[in-house]
DNA sequence: TAATTGGCGATTGTTGACAATTTCGAGGTT
DNA sequence: AACCTCGAAATTGTCAACAATCGCCAATTA
């Protein structure tokens, strides 16, 4: 529930919201062409307001928008998402040394005790769904914040971010290794707490590096049974 | 002329770039309101398209919009400056080491016929107002391109460089230094030329670095003056 | 006199009708 | 049979009127 925007009281920032939810979800597939008289009487609301909300999610970068030919949502290709954690590597990076050097003591409490209850989520039953759903974002968003770099936070959480959650939500199904995750997380987190830039920013880097070593073969797997099964 | 978006055949793409030049040049100074119905009388359009172009605007950051409150275009205060030359230095540190792992000889060719353009230009009698005002940013587009990462290309042209070239615009009645500019960006060209990412990625990180401490010490000079006048 | 509240004007948000453009299919031609 | 052209339907872009919300100023009250 990220709503960096605080626009629900107006009809297209509803529709905003709404329509973000169902792109993650998959509600609405990738490349799927969103016809604005459809969706506007399936939210009840008129056209204008639509439109509005489908520039927003352009800003977003979760709908490319071609003009007199509609809008379709974002095709994550593996290329796209190489692309997509290659920057995400260089920002979090930078992210992660700025909030080292930075963070005040109250937020690195906060931290250590996201990864404690993240832990006993993971300890659950369906830990390992929640972690990788969206308790995962936490630990991330904090150190995004923490940052203090108010541009650096709205690239990340405005735009980096809904795509990731877009691509994990809709491969959440297949299994994934939480604990080495989670660790990773500790070592971040304790590079911060000791004010070191240059081992959190490293720690950081190659924590996204493994994670699209992860995902990318996750894809590659993927892909060999799609076509198995043909 | 960037005009990334190959959108100027609809009303609210003229408008988008019409109002993206009034706001680079000034014509729109920073903080200043936008009324959306005195700008659409003086563009001769409707509020409609109006209202679609403030909302490109919004994405490319150039505005600020609160609900029912109106858009007001961005304020770069010496905070926000700062934080933009930081996440500008990840960001074209990770595209120039692309470009240096992936550019073709052609693009490395048009990279050094740029550099010898600029050359001229800055040898001929305002060639310093031309180098700054828009032909530094060549070169950084160009590298930009090389990278091939297309997320990184939409992030750095379609959102960062708008921000730098209304600063930079808005400034450019200050005298800069050209000369060590220039043979940085010949460095970093070399760099690119011969592959090697890492020494490219640090040239252009501190190329950007230098770049802010000139920008900084500019600002609080200005800064000193307005005092003085007072 | 200072703070509060009420209403008035101005601005933004929303709507439904109308115009322009693209796309898709039918028909004819080579 | 393949290709091109033309036209109609569907979709997007634009407009002007209407409704909702906010900010400001004045009147009122403690």
């Amino acid at each position: 529930m990220p709503n960096s925007t605080a626009t629900e009281k107006t009809l297209s920032g509803k529709a905003s919201v709404r329509l973000t939810q169902a792109i993650i979800t998959g509600e609405l597939a990738q490349g799927q062409k969103l016809s604005e008289a459809d969706l506007a009487t399936r939210f009840g609301i008129s056209r204008g307001p639509l439109r509005e909300a489908i520039r927003e999610l352009e800003g977003l970068r979760l709908v490319k928008r071609i003009p007199h030919a509609g809008a379709r949502v974002v095709q994550l290709d593996k290329t796209s998402l190489a692309e997509l954690y290659r920057v995400r590597e260089a920002l979090e990076g930078l992210a992660c040394r700025m909030a080292a050097e930075q963070m005040s003591a109250a937020e690195v409490d906060t931290l250590f005790k996201l990864l404690d209850s993240h832990e006993q989520d993971i300890a659950a039953a369906d830990g390992a769904r929640y972690f990788q759903r969206e308790g995962d974002f936490d630990f991330h968003f904090h150190i995004a914040t923490g940052s203090g770099n108010q541009m650096l936070i709205d690239l990340l959480i405005g735009e980096l971010y809904q795509l990731l959650r877009m691509c994990r939500y809709q491969t959440s199904h297949v299994a994934r290794r939480t604990g080495p995750a989670l660790k990773q997380h500790r070592q971040i987190a304790e590079a911060i707490a000791e004010g070191d830039g240059d081992l959190a920013e490293l720690l950081m880097r190659r924590h996204i590096s493994g994670a699209w070593k992860s995902m990318s073969e996750m894809l590659d797997n993927k892909a060999r049974e799609g076509r198995n099964e043909q």
